[in-house]
RNA sequence: UGUCUGAUGGUGUAAUGGUAGCACAACAGAUUUUGGUUCUGUUUGUCCAGGUUCGAAUCCUGGUCAGACAA
């Protein structure tokens, strides 16, 4: 590693809160690199309109032009095949297994920071960061992640599958601060574009805001391979066509375009069958879930029987759970039912404000 | 072929002479670094032709269509 020890390496999307992140690095001293992610090129001019946060081709002209107005350098890596071959591959072959991936959680492990600790070799970096709302600090020999100050914007989430030697050199500048506050210094600093620029929304790489679109268009005839199945009751009645179970996620009730009267949710994905189980909202609760792919982060190890929050999505409240170890997978008990458990998507644990580990839900 | 019943927005229904309502669906916006959820808002309807009435989804006549029963 580099004998400079405050060098770092940060990764500027264009948008508000990670320029924000290298200003503050610069102002405390560091000696700054800017690097900006080049992961997937836009074909339709729609995303240009909607101004999408991460990746366009705008978004990394607006980082290099911030980057030169602080003085400090910065490049852009161009990411297009790595992406696509984990983030997107991951994606579609994971709805097409009826699961609903994450990519954002895949993208940070994989492509974020996965690519980026390399870069940070190279150049000489000792420390990497971006503009999450998250913290991270070392304690009893462990690197701790947590959630960011500002409840409100918590990524945390997002991160969970970050290794120690990922976290060891991690610095997230905006831990401690409220979202309001960016803003108000970005506005006071003239940054007024940054300032009024919409939050990154969505998924980066899906223009329109439309994976069943981007699915068809990744997947040569997914229609005539799968094509349309049963809409079925919980008893097994058919209640009508759906457009091939790809397209649908446990827990949705808009877009199934069939009116029984009251509300009715997507409690099941049957792939082999093509079938999709519709049920009402108390059919989707659960009190267990079963998760792979764990990586710890607070302890070394989970015994048998911890108690601990689970959260199975980004935007709901943590829920009190036991966790059973099972090999390789644990099963979560929750003292509390849960609604639209759903395969693919990451469970986290925490304790407090820290996050003690998460999976994959099965 | 006869008799009876019924026909309301995309779907299911309410309103028995007095501004056509509800649920679901659809669409739009809000929320949101995943999908989904949630919230707010919007669009769309009385089978057709006559008649009675100040006024008809509602009553009358004829037609069309559907279901049931009869043969």
């Amino acid at each position: 590693m580099s004998t400079n020890k405050r060098k770092v390496l940060v990764c500027l999307s264009g948008g508000i809160d990670s320029s924000l992140a290298a200003l503050f690095l610069k102002k405390q001293g560091y000696e700054v690199h800017g690097v900006t992610f080049r992961t997937w090129d836009y074909v339709t001019e729609s995303c240009w309109e909607k101004q999408k946060g991460c990746c366009s081709i705008e978004s990394i002209v607006e980082a290099k032009q911030f980057a030169e107005k602080i003085g400090i350098t910065h490049q852009v890596l161009d990411l297009r095949e790595h992406f696509k071959k984990t983030v997107i591959n991951e994606f579609v072959n994971e709805y097409l297994a009826g699961r609903t991936p994450n990519p954002c959680v895949r993208c940070n492990a994989e492509t974020k920071w996965g690519e980026v600790m390399s870069l940070a070799d190279e150049l000489g970096c000792n420390y990497v960061s971006t503009g999450h709302y998250a913290q991270v600090r070392g304690e009893n020999d462990r690197f701790i992640l947590s959630q960011g100050m500002d409840e409100t914007k918590d990524q945390s989430y997002f991160l969970w599958m970050l290794t120690q030697e990922n976290l060891a050199r991690t610095i997230f500048p905006l831990g401690k601060w409220k979202k309001a506050d960016i803003k108000k210094m970005a506005a006071e600093r003239g940054l007024v574009k940054l300032a009024e620029k919409r939050e990154s929304q969505e998924i980066c790489f899906i223009p329109k805001n439309d994976y069943r679109d981007f699915l068809k268009e990744q997947v040569p005839g997914l229609d005539s391979k799968i094509g349309e199945g049963n809409f079925i009751s919980m008893e097994g009645k058919v209640l009508g066509q759906h457009k091939g179970y790809p397209y649908y996620t446990i827990g949705q009730r808009k877009g199934l375009g069939i009116a029984l009267g009251e509300p009715r949710f997507v409690v099941d994905i049957r792939t082999r069958t093509n079938e999709i189980v519709l049920g009402s909202y108390n059919d989707l609760e659960k009190k267990s879930l079963k998760i792979k792919n764990i990586n710890l982060i607070k302890y070394p190890e989970i015994k048998d029987g911890m108690q601990t929050d689970v959260k199975i999505r980004f935007r709901s409240k943590p829920v009190k759970a036991t966790i059973f170890t099972e090999n390789e997978s644990y099963i979560i008990v929750t003292h509390q039912p849960l609604y639209a458990v759903t395969p693919g998507q990451s469970a986290v644990f925490y304790e407090g404000h820290d996050i003690v580990g998460g999976g994959i839900i099965v």
